[in-house]
Parts: structure tokens; sequence; C-alpha cells
DNA sequence: ACTTCATTATGAAGGACGTACATAAATCAT
DNA sequence: ATGATTTATGTACGTCCTTCATAATGAAGT
């Protein structure tokens, strides 16, 4: 399905609609899975980086960073943990302007009791996928984002705007006008 | 990164965030290359099929089906792609109720302007991907798809709901209180 | 010490995607 | 002919994500 013209240079657009259709198919397993549970997509992926890092807690704009997407997103998934007690906010003692996100116990426990039901989905949705398989689409993926990451941070840099500056940025295009 | 746990069976969930995040760094930079084209990731999904598609055009209904999302969803992107001139509205003639969406002439030729910028955006974003490993990665994602489809199919068909009707549902759950 | 610039998180506002539910028109089934 | 079903769409809503503006803090130069 979907093999749109038949070029050859049109393997890349190929690909690249098929990874939309395939995070589309996952997210609709993922968000039928969790039914009630109520986490959304957004806040699930930040739950998971804070409990795969350090105890100590995450500043907004690493997550941000990692996640690849604004500091102001991440705020309101942030939020959003908060509210539902799976997550809170500590002073950064070394900083005063950062917030530190950390996962509660009750975050852990969400995790713990989510892995279950969420494991099933995925289990189906990658019916007859190859352990192989499984490492090779992740690695692809990765290399993806890693590749759109080194582009951004290289246009950023020479943009026309003339920031000479650090512009330690977080892939996101916060320096447009 | 984002190695999160350590178990094996864990494979699957890092290879649906890799999905997500690799859907994000395609987005990004496609909403770059297209900056100031304004036209969205649904729309253009959209606009593509029905580039792809016979001239007499495609139906919502059979649209949402091909795109994984609900027909409510894809009328308003035919709006919006209306609103620009890029599809039209036509009855279709052999059932009063259906409507066909068309690309225009004005459609194609965003469409053919938009490949060169695009591509070369894709082009950026896949950089050292070998033709292989595009395909690949197209192959999977695309089984992934097809995964989910059947699934949401299986799950509609026996979800309590003692529906014994024929139910050709499009994947969405919308059979669901 | 004071000033100036950079960064951090967040408030405010908005666009887009996507969903569920309800509705009108048209078709199908009996 | 009557009732059920399908089709598209109106209405209402939630979430994600963005940009711009702002207050607090840090860093650095004079």
């Amino acid at each position: 399905m979907a093999r749109f013209t038949a070029g050859d240079d049109t393997l890349a657009l190929e690909a690249a609609t098929a990874v939309r259709t395939a995070f589309h198919a996952v997210e609709r397993v993922r968000a039928h899975g969790a039914q009630g549970r109520g986490l959304s997509s957004g806040a699930l992926d930040i739950l998971m980086r804070l409990s795969a890092s350090a105890d100590d807690g995450v500043s907004i704009g690493d997550l941000a960073q990692s996640a690849g997407v604004s500091s102001r997103n991440v705020t309101g998934l942030v939020d959003t943990l908060e509210r539902d007690g799976l997550a809170r906010r500590v002073p950064d003692r070394h900083d005063r302007r950062s917030v530190l996100a950390q996962i509660t116990p009750a975050g852990r426990a969400w995790i713990e009791s989510f892995r279950r039901p969420t494991q099933a989905a995925m289990a189906a949705i990658f019916r007859d996928f190859t352990p192989d398989e499984l490492t090779q689409l992740r690695h692809l993926c990765l290399r993806l984002a890693e590749n759109q990451h080194r582009l951004s941070r290289h246009l950023s840099r020479n943009d026309g705007t003339d920031t000479p500056g650090r512009n330690r940025d977080d892939g996101t295009d916060n320096t447009r006008p």
C-alpha cells in the first residue's frame, strides 16, 4: 500500500511515510492497552525517561533535549505527571533557576503495573518480529533521530542569523524569528 | 540512549519508543523543509494519497481506512486542503451519500514543487542509510501497521459487544462506548 | 558593586491532530 | 414502505506542540 510514485529517489519519502504510519499504529495500540490508565503518549515518554535516570532527578531542559521537543512542552507534561502524583518537582541545589523532575514511588508503581498490559499490546503489534528485527528497527530509528539532531544543530548554527554565541540548542527551532 | 530497564521482553517497548522518536525526528525535519509552505503532516498525508490514486477521486471513508485515522479526521483534513485549493470535493454518482476527494492541478503543482526541498530534507535525515536499510526500515514499519490493522480488527470483533454484524471497520475504535 | 547579557522555567495564546457523540441524508433490507 | 445502516459532517473536547513574552537566577565585564 502507498507506493505513491515509482521513482528511485522516492525511497526516502516512502520510508518516511512508513515511519509515520508505524508511529500511528503503535500509538493506537498503546492507547488501547493503557485504556483507563489515562497517560498520554507524551507524558508516558517523559515518565519512562525519569524512570531510567538517576534518582536525584532530571532538569526540564535536559528532558526536552533528550526527548527532542521544546522545553515548554516538557513543562506541560511534567505538570500532568505531577497532577497525577507520578512525578514531583524539586529545586536544583546547584542552580536555583533549574527545576529537577523526579519520579515518585507512585510513578514507579504505575510503570510496574503498566508494564504488563502494555507489553502484551506490544507483543501483539510486534507479532512475528524476530529479536533481530526488533533490534534492527530500533537501531535504524535511533540513527534517524541522531541524524536529525546533528542536522538541526548544523542548521541552527549557520541559519543566516549570525549568532556566534554558544547556542547549545536542544534541537528545536527556537532560534527562528 | 533510553535503555530503560534491562530486561529481555523490554525489547518491544524500546523499539516502540524508538519508532516514536524517529517519527518526531522526521516530522521536525519535514516541517523545517516545507517551511512557509504550510501544509501540516496530516494534510500532506492525505494529499499524497490523493495524488497516488485514480483521477476520479477517493471517498472520505476509504481515505480514513487507508490512513488509519477516523473518518471525521479526514473530513477536517480535506477541509484544509480544499481551503487551500489543493483538493476538491465531488459527489459520487454511484452513492449520493459519499463524497469523493480529488486532487486539483494546484495540488499536483504543490506536490511537484514540494518534492525537491522535501527530498533534500529526507536525504539529509536518511544520511548514510543504504538503500537496503531504507527498504528494510520501510518493510518493518509497514508490517507493524499491518499487525495493528489485523489486531484492531480482531479486538473490535469480540470486544464484549455482541455486534454480530459485518463490521467492516476502518481500524478505529469507533465501536467503543 | 553595578550593569549587562544569557539561560531556565513558565505564563499566555494559538494551531493542528485526533477522538467521541449526535445528526441529516441516502441507501439497503425485509 | 418502513426501519436499520452507512456516509459525511457538526459540535465539543483533550492532548501535543509551538512561538512569544516574562520573571528569576546566574555569569561575566567594567
